[in-house]
DNA sequence: ATGTTATAGTTTAAACATCAAGGAATTATA
DNA sequence: TATAATTCCTTGATGTTTAAACTATAACAT
């Protein structure tokens, strides 16, 4: 293997770092595309998201976030944007006064039933260059790697005890 | 193990969908544990990234933003906080005044390839749970969906004019 | 009751991303 | 040569993300 730095190609040997590499891409590209389609309706794709998750009879905050693999801290932000369109509301849990419920506004469902359906449409459509077939066995792999990366990467090289 | 049980699971019907949430859930805990990672190294993960695209010769800050599928602003401050630490510089480029030349330095080469190999390795480790001919079979995949993503879904006329 | 620990959510600051706008240098074109 | 279009990079406004510190509530142990 080359140890000089070299520019492009070079590096990239073996197909876990090619497989990565392209996984990356494609989600850049992915997420590109949903901006652009969110953006003619005024949302951001996490904005999209939380109203994705969020119902009409309230939803935790922290289960949304524990969904979205990100921190509560997130989406305080997020929320108050999305109440500010008045696309959702907080509401205080009965049962337990630390929790706030999302909530979906009628509004907020009314936009999600014009978005959804187009954005599910557009994702399908872009994943046209592969079979059904293809399809099913992306997403087999995918399914098992993703398996494979709950239990968190115990080191090898790191001896413990 | 158990994912998260997804209370709209009749939204996932398709398996383009369910790819597709596959696809984003490993990016988002690739990136958590790659985070995990640089922290120690005090870099972030973009930092990490135009160290890698960097060479001591110089490359244009519009290259590396192309390559890194971002948009030239997001690159100026990322640049200034490398080089304030020391592991690039800007060279004006003597051939067209308008370009400046990212430049690694003997720091920011040493640090690279330090980081660059255990960064690997881990990514390798990190995709054990696919054997090596899934791994392929995925890289095989996700390059024919790279590349069907290349050319923007124009819907019905892919016939050049 | 008291104190400990855990959980839910917010706040803050620093870093990053997106987008629009603009300055400076280059290239194209008349 | 003049001017228009393009390219390269930066700046500023808005929004998102991370990580740490914080408030408030809950659960649990003495």
């Amino acid at each position: 293997m080359s140890v000089i730095p070299d520019r492009h190609t070079t590096d990239q040997v073996s197909p876990e770092l090619e497989a990565y590499a392209l996984l990356r891409q494609i989600n850049s590209m992915m997420e590109m595309y949903n901006r652009y389609d969110l953006r003619s309706e005024d949302l951001t794709i996490p904005q999209f998201m939380i109203l994705n998750y969020a119902t009409t009879e309230g939803v935790p905050l922290s289960e949304i976030s524990m969904r979205m693999l990100c921190d509560n801290s997130n989406l305080t932000g997020i929320v108050d944007r999305l109440i500010s369109k008045g696309f959702v509301e907080r509401r205080p849990d009965p049962q337990d006064r630390r929790v706030s419920l999302i909530c979906l506004t009628s509004a907020g469902a009314d936009k999600l039933r014009r978005i959804k359906p187009r954005h599910h449409a557009h994702v399908r459509r872009r994943m046209r260059s592969l079979s059904q077939d293809q399809v099913s066995e992306l997403r087999n792999l995918l399914q098992q790697l993703f398996q494979g990366l709950q239990i968190p990467a115990v080191d090898d090289d790191s001896r413990e005890a």
